[in-house]
DNA sequence: GGCTCGCTTCGTCCCGCGGCGAAGCGTCGG
DNA sequence: CCGACGCTTCGCCGCGGGACGAAGCGAGCC
């Protein structure tokens, strides 16, 4: 009656963190990276339905922006501004801003994205392969090269049977965890699928989430990828 | 499982704005000022009972403090900080904040408190008073004497059948939307009945508010109220 | 002492909202 | 073209919490 409207409008954004679900989300999404809404549904612990009415309540608000690559919906803060609210309320919540859980960490170093690499280790593969010029790169496609085929059979990721994937078409997507490229496609599934089957990366229960093991590590030493 | 702790903080905080009737106590305490439950139920729009539960919680969660006179209890914010964060908030919120009500200001400006003058009336009448050497100090309490009473009775304030005025006992009460001493007791509820009676100030319905009329701005001109 | 009054506590009702499973839609790989 | 998969929509259930009235408590006034 006689104020109308502000209280409304504080109490519905109060309301937006007010629910653990969505406040596990917000906090997940703090370092201003992008994650498909099915990560987010894992972090905040919901199933897949509950976290997408929420994620839909969020961006409803302005607190999220989406955006759609493949069949995935990447989410992310709206902008810097939104981060620097949630940095100012986690000073009043009344406790110091969390660091990053070891988990988090893991997933943002190395992960699959659908079924090819994605995260740090994606990014810095796609980086190095470009570098030794081993790619020949298309418009929308990307092919290994001569170059390609000896640094990686050196490395002993592929081997002998594995020529055809010369013929194998590789495709660049962003990274939107490192806002950067990397490769996926085919090429992309093969090169993961052996990095699994050598044990170089070592999957979770369940997660996309991978472990890089120590025979991993050496082996990525050698073949100069650099992260 | 994963990260145990922060984000059921940030959420119970949001929790506390997420409630109308709570934005609203929050929203109107902003000015740092203190005001009792029962104003501040008025405020929310909701009943003395509700209103003492948002009040105990947001107590409890630090956000306000509460100091007990006579049998009011005012609640404040607890500290700048919490101004602080709720002014950011407002910003997120996404609007402005807002000016303050008018309702409001008149509220500040003048009303009852428990039978007396408050606001910022009640500290100026009783500056004036102050200083015009027109009540006697005692230890805790005040009484009005024969300058005051010449002052008084030529503003119209009192008149020959008020002489027991004199023999009257005031006391000095902290304003808590001021905080600076006014009128109390006895006297200061004379004085404010007269003011009604002689239609200074108009009650306003329900509230503890009062307007001051054309004919009460020129009383208190005359007498030398500065306000 | 007895009354009024401001506030809190208690008991109760009920609505809103978060939770999930199932089904629908669009995309990708083969 | 088919199946797998990621995400959203739909429908239903259950519970937490906000609403109020009545009663209890303490302070102030006469």
């Amino acid at each position: 009656m006689d104020e109308p409207v502000t209280r409304h409008q504080l109490a519905e954004f109060g309301a937006l963190l007010a629910e653990p679900a969505r406040a596990a989300i917000v906090l997940a999404l703090l370092d201003s990276r992008a994650r498909p809404a099915g990560e987010l549904a894992t972090i905040a612990g919901v199933a897949a339905a509950t976290a997408s009415a929420h994620l839909k309540r969020l961006a409803d608000a302005g607190l999220l922006s989406v955006v759609g690559q493949g069949r995935h919906r990447y989410y992310r803060l709206a902008d810097e501004d939104v981060a620097h609210w949630i940095e100012t309320l986690m000073l009043a919540a009344p406790r110091r801003i969390k660091e990053r859980s070891i988990a988090d960490r893991d997933l943002a170093a190395a992960r699959t994205c659908y079924k090819h690499l994605a995260g740090k280790l994606g990014v810095a593969l796609f980086d190095r392969l470009r570098g030794a010029h081993a790619l020949d790169l298309g418009s929308d496609a990307v092919r290994l090269n001569r170059n390609g085929e000896s640094l990686l059979r050196e490395s002993g990721l592929i081997v002998e049977g594995d020529a055809a994937v010369l013929g194998l078409d590789g495709r660049t997507c962003v990274d939107w965890t490192e806002r950067r490229f990397h490769l996926s496609g085919p090429l992309g599934t093969l090169l993961a699928r052996r990095m699994l089957d050598e044990r170089w990366l070592l999957r979770r229960n369940g997660t996309r989430a991978v472990g890089i093991s120590a025979r991993g590590h050496e082996g990525l030493r050698a073949l100069g990828v650099d992260w």
